[in-house]
RNA sequence: GGGGUCGUAGUUCAGCUGGUUAGAACGCCGGCCUGUCACGCCGGAGGUCGCGAGUUCGAGUCUCGUCGGCCCCGCCA
């Protein structure tokens, strides 16, 4: 049976939200806005929480006030809209809820007018949902409506206000760059968009507004930001979608000091009006190099150890096979010490040997450190000279468990830096309020790509290197360091950034070093390297993940529930059906044909 | 492109080694109820077991394929 609601609102004006009233205002006639949460029928009474984003309030329908509301009333059911007016009055002391803010007060309706019935919700609008994510996101207006959802949203529009205001303070200026652009090459897949005006040709959507921001600075702005969409398609994971916001940054005449100074201001005011936490500052820096031979990774998370040792040396010409054969073929053996782990069961071990398989590693060797007894299958292999090398090594004690990863170093430390991550969470090592920052910085500029044999942008084309390196660039390219730094919060690489290029001969240099040569350069860049001629100042910048930072700072499990509209992870949204095919007129008109 | 996992009532789930009419809770519908707030009490409806093949006397259960959600690898300068 279809439940239609006619009233319209008419000359009824809000007098305030549900979440509002309080003992104060007892005695005022007031005129209340929402939907409905639950209705208590008692048969003579009936009871209604009124809900909006602000809270719930109890209003309450009684025959002897109003015969006319509480037939009305009869019909309500859990998601309707509704308007009431009536008396606001201290609730008798016995049926006072503390549990809700407005839960001494309750509006005595005399009036009601019934906005719109809802069809019955398909999951309850309550903080703790145990819906399924893909009923959330077909229904994601009834989602939305949860607190728990709310408060993401509003704590995401909190970040971007304060950021607003403090680079606003600092001399920055916001300006808007294209969304229709144009595909260049290195990087991410781009989203196309094909010109109707020029058929054949294609517009690609921004991976971020990268030269465009450069051209800024060409144009004297001085202090550019903007909060902005940028595209790329590529597979999602939980920490990515193909369409996320940047904070995107670029400033004239500094080093890269410079920038992270600006960048810890803003996140010291971050955390503080956001979380209550004071930051102290400077955050601690620590070299590329660094981070991966004790963490393997680029984005360390600094809230627990587990930090990685080298073994290579102690394992040169082992008797342990695996490891010195490793070694010979220019491979590393590194690993991790466990504190308590003898206690990992051989079943939780053949589960983490499968864990490092993901990453590549073929096996992951063990010792369990027992009283006077080393139980490991490598263990009568050892000599020593290695067991107290490995005892000097780790500062192992009887209970610990030592693994070992022998590969290639690639495989080697991103086995052990995923095994980290994996064990400081599986043994509760990390405490969800802590938050780590650090800058990672002095990242080389250069790496070789195996595959397509050639060098390629350890951050992107366009950031200087350090000119101390310049000579090294055509000789030793792999030893040339750069302008660049990351910010990692808890493991999470949030911010990206670096010093760039100014001046156009250097430019090309690199393009050149990367396999873009001049004609090529002229074609996808010549815009950017003539801008480049024209008196660019030295700059440089920086550019934020604001998905990842809101899900950060709300404490939310994917970036999913800090998106308002995600996309489900086959990049498709739930709530509309994008994407969807379109009408053969609308692809006539752009020179288009598609291939099933 | 690959690996894992899930898919049963509106929702969340149970359903054993394949075996009569597929269950529970919440929600929903009807009735009663003037102090509830997860209201209560009585009664009721509701299922193409994601979809398609196959094995079998017999499939929610086994096999294969396929579609979809989630997690991961590849990919993401």
């Amino acid at each position: 049976m279809e439940r239609v609601f006619t009233d319209h609102l008419g000359d009824w004006k809000r007098g305030c939200c549900c979440g509002e009233p309080r003992t104060d205002g007892v005695g005022r006639e007031l005129t209340l806005m929402g939907w409905a949460q639950t209705r208590r029928d008692h048969g003579g009474l009936i009871f209604v929480d009124l809900r909006d984003r602000t809270g719930i309030v109890q209003v309450v329908f009684n025959p002897e006030v109003s015969q006319a509301a509480h037939e009305k009333a009869k019909q309500i059911r859990s998601e309707d809209v509704l308007s009431v007016r009536g008396l606001l009055v201290r609730r008798p002391p016995e049926t006072v809820n503390p549990g809700i803010a407005t839960g001494e007060v309750e509006l005595v309706v005399r009036d009601v007018r019934l906005l719109n019935a809802s069809q019955v919700p398909p999951f309850p609008i309550e903080d703790e949902t145990d819906a399924n994510e893909n009923t959330r996101l077909k229904y994601r207006y009834l989602d939305l409506r949860r607190p728990q959802s709310l408060a993401h949203l509003l704590l995401r529009y909190r970040m971007t206000k304060k950021i607003r205001d403090y680079l606003d303070g600092h001399g920055f200026v916001e300006v808007e760059t294209p969304v229709l652009t144009k595909s260049t090459p290195e990087g991410a897949r781009d989203y196309l968009v094909p010109s109707r005006i020029y058929p054949g040709k294609f517009y690609a959507l921004p991976q971020s507004p990268q030269l465009f921001k450069q051209i800024l600075m060409v144009g004297g702005l001085d202090r550019y930001f903007q909060i902005v969409r940028c595209f790329r398609d590529e597979d999602l994971r939980a920490d990515r979608q193909p369409e996320f916001t940047q904070l995107d940054m670029e400033m004239s005449f500094v080093q890269p000091e410079d920038v992270l100074e600006v960048v810890e201001g803003l996140m010291t005011l971050l955390f503080k009006e956001l979380k209550g936490i004071e930051l102290r500052r400077p955050f601690p820096r620590m070299s590329w190099e660094e981070a991966m031979s004790r963490y393997g990774t680029d984005k360390p998370d600094l809230r627990f150890g587990l930090k990685l040792v080298d073994f290579s040396l102690a394992f040169k010409g082992s008797q342990v096979k695996v490891f010195s054969g490793v070694i010979e073929r220019g491979g590393v053996v590194k690993g991790i010490r466990v504190s308590g782990g003898g206690i990992f069961s051989r079943k939780e071990l053949d589960d983490l040997t499968t864990f490092v398989g993901q990453y590549g590693a073929k096996g992951l060797a063990w010792i369990k450190m027992a009283d006077g007894e080393w139980q490991s299958p490598i263990a009568k292999f050892l000599s020593e000279k290695e067991r107290s090398e490995i005892l000097e090594l780790t500062e192992a004690n009887s209970g610990d468990i030592i693994f070992f990863v022998a590969d290639e170093s690639k495989v080697v430390h991103e086995s052990l830096a995923n095994l980290r991550l994996h064990l400081g969470e599986r043994l509760g090592l990390i405490s969800e309020k802590d938050y780590s920052l650090v800058w990672v910085v002095d990242f080389p500029l250069l790496e070789y790509d195996a595959e397509e044999k050639r060098y390629i942008s350890v951050h992107h084309p366009f950031t200087a290197p350090l000119e101390k390196d310049l000579d090294l660039l055509e000789k030793e390219p792999l030893r040339v360091g750069s302008k660049a730094y990351d910010l990692v919060l808890n493991g999470v690489e949030v911010g990206g950034g670096s010093v760039r290029i100014h001046q156009p001969d250097l430019q090309k240099r690199i393009l050149g070093l990367l396999g873009i040569g001049p004609e090529e350069a002229e074609e996808k860049f010549g815009f950017f390297l003539e801008a480049l001629g024209f008196g660019a100042p030295p700059h440089g910048g920086i550019a934020f993940g604001i998905d990842r930072m809101a899900m950060i700072l709300s404490g939310a499990r994917s970036l999913r529930d800090v998106i308002a509209f995600p996309k489900s992870q086959r990049a498709v949204c739930l709530l509309t059906d994008a994407p969807s095919s379109v009408d053969a007129k609308q692809l006539k008109e752009l020179g288009i044909k598609t291939v099933d």
